[in-house]
DNA sequence: CGGTATCCAAGCCGATACTG
DNA sequence: CAGTATCGGCTTGGATACCG
């Protein structure tokens, strides 16, 4: 066997989709462009069987999307050419909101970022250069705004200019408009101004 | 039957995966995106089983991707929401093409549209301004070169600046570099200066 | 924690045949 | 031309159990 199946097809797209088209596929990258993850993680955000978890990575480490780092703890991540698809998920991830098809079930924590990143309005931040950290419980990602750019990634930034704690439903309130906005729920350390003003980088999909 | 299987999962990026994350349907919008086709005509261009394009096609009209059109002819076009996928189908294609693995298979003609789109370089189209048609066998292409910017789509526009008649060989060197361009394919009236230009506004993906 | 092994049901793929 | 119908063989995916 040459491996999973392929398309047999030269065009760009089909190559891509020979990478990254099997089920579950796009969503591993999904979990993993922001940062590194274990394979507990992966198999928690997602609610994927193990068995298949472990051959999507197997066949995604195969075709060079996603390598493996064990460093102590067993670590995957994405490629130099795998990170390629970040933008390309942010934008897909936009197009997707649009759908028709009612939203259903949980959100993982990475897909809540890159649904800001594809909220994020680069007008409302063009004169903008800030650092962010924000928490939501135990997890910790940076998030840089600069040059009407939103740049996210899990670390936790050695100074930021406002720490901004908050829970993943108050987030989601942000990115999809589908829950109310509780501001109670919001714990702003740091440059005040600019944690409030964070809330207001963002607008809903249309429909 | 039921609809198929879903992630259940309110993310944009899942949510696009329901409506076209199935074996097939993005290289059925990847022929669809420049203009409406025939049963018969993605047929040939995928190399699918009618069972599995029928229902593939079934699908995508569900979920608000594809629209049918009978008019004299059963014609396949995408909706508005569908055609926002161009240009996410022309990035996936750019880094697709810089897949490791070995390039493999035919080329479908709408799938070389897409890769010269792909591999369309804005700086040296910057102060360009140009319609051309393209004629491969009995297809016909309009691409209007515009403030950086190129679009395609399968059309016979009234009156272009160039027509250049090649062949899908000699395009697929254009857009990938891996044949050997034959200046004897190429053919040119209008404006042979903008013609023979046209070839210069393409670079090849990097590996 | 980080996976493999096993089982089973469902789906896909191709071929072929058939209809309007 | 534009599909639908049916069938067989095979692969996938999901659930669960298990192991270093």
């Amino acid at each position: 066997m040459t491996g999973p199946r392929s398309y047999a097809d030269p065009c760009g797209i089909a190559r891509a989709l020979d990478a990254v088209g099997e089920r579950w596929a796009l969503l591993i990258v999904r979990e993993l462009v922001l940062g590194p993850r274990r394979f507990t993680d992966l198999r928690a955000a997602l609610g994927a069987s193990p068995n298949v978890l472990s051959q999507r990575l197997g066949e995604l480490e195969a075709a060079g999307v996603v390598r493996q780092r064990t460093v102590g703890a067993a670590l995957y991540e994405v490629t130099d050419w795998g990170r390629g698809l970040h933008p390309i998920l942010v934008e897909l991830g936009r197009w997707g909101a649009r759908s028709p098809a009612p939203r259903r079930g949980e959100l993982s924590v990475d897909a809540l970022m890159l649904a800001l990143e594809a909220t994020f309005v680069a007008e409302r931040a063009a004169d903008l250069r800030v650092l962010y950290e924000l928490r939501l419980g135990e997890e910790r990602f940076a998030l840089l705004v600069d040059a009407g750019r939103l740049e996210a990634s899990r670390s936790t930034p050695p100074s930021p200019d406002a720490i901004i704690t908050t829970d993943a439903a108050t987030l989601r309130a942000v990115a999809f408009g589908d829950l109310k906005l509780a501001n109670s729920e919001i714990q702003i350390r740091g440059d005040a101004a600019l944690g409030r003003r964070f809330f207001k980088l963002f607008s809903r999909p249309a429909a």
